[in-house]
DNA sequence: CTCTTTATTGCAAATAATTTGCAATTGCAT
DNA sequence: ATGCAATTGCAAATTATTTGCAATAAAGAG
């Protein structure tokens, strides 16, 4: 189900990009690789001074800006918190934000994406990117379940 | 077509929240009123200042998170840039960002806020609030135009 | 209108998130 | 192995926003 993506295959890109590959390079993109949710620069601090310990906040802040560029990763910036990211790999996709956990659940509807380009489209515009987010709560459960 | 909010009515409204009627409140009031744009607080800042020297840029930011807390202005925050303001009083809409220009517009399509409800209801959520941002730019015009 | 009480303000200092300058280090092409 | 430009860690700088505090000004009572 999870797309795989190599992280050799990153290198290539990287190198074709005319990056060097770094060995905190290697790392970030390893833990991205392999990291389901939506982590912030200090949640991706942490991940990687777990595994080595010398690496610093700023390079961190400084891949991810590179790894945007390239389109390696999305840059999210939910309500109030910092920048949190998530390798572009998957198919694209919108998110719902539970206003009460924090919660990030993934969901796409193709029906949105078209009439979002129609909507584009009749005001004259190319969509280049968009962002879709719903914040809410989860739904009291039926009466009469249970 | 401007929906015509008086300053009165936002007077009142404060009031019934338990808050002063103060002059750099009526000050910002009046101008999110007249405003037709998304200004940012230093924009603000600086629009309250052309009318009385003495506000504060404190004040400007305290002021919008009281408005925001009884939902009289909407908080945007878009790509990168500061938070943007804009009251909340006329009807939803959602915004087309030009990622040339930097123009905002706006745009509301009962078809996607359909859609988004039904989706976030089979993941079992109410929406509470939500945001849909599109970032484009300009189509070239058709070839045989003009 | 005057007095009293308490919210609000301006200012400066504090925070939070991210960026940047720079000297030391390292990747990579000779 | 060598040389050099790219990259890094660290500290300091920026940007956006918040907060403590003493001074000021709303609002209600009289
Ligand atoms: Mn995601
Ligand atoms: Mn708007
Ligand atoms: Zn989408
Ligand atoms: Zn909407």
């Amino acid at each position: 189900m999870t797309t795989p993506i190599l992280i050799a295959n990153y290198e290539e890109l990287l190198r074709k990009a005319g990056f060097r590959i770094t060995r905190p390079r290697k790392i970030i993109l390893t833990i991205l690789t392999e990291s389901e949710d939506h982590p912030d620069a200090i949640e991706l601090f942490r991940r990687a001074s777990s595994i080595d310990k010398s690496i610093s906040l700023s390079t961190v802040y400084r891949t991810m800006k590179m790894l945007e560029e390239i389109g390696v990763i999305h840059r999210h910036a939910f309500d109030g918190g910092p920048a949190r990211f998530e390798q572009a790999s998957d198919s694209h996709h919108d998110h719902l934000i539970d206003i009460e956990t924090g919660d990030v659940i993934e969901f796409h509807s193709e029906k949105i994406e078209e009439l979002q380009e129609e909507i584009a489209r009749a005001l004259g515009y190319d969509i280049v990117h968009h962002r879709l987010e719903l914040y809410g709560r989860k739904r009291a459960p039926k009466k009469g379940a249970r």
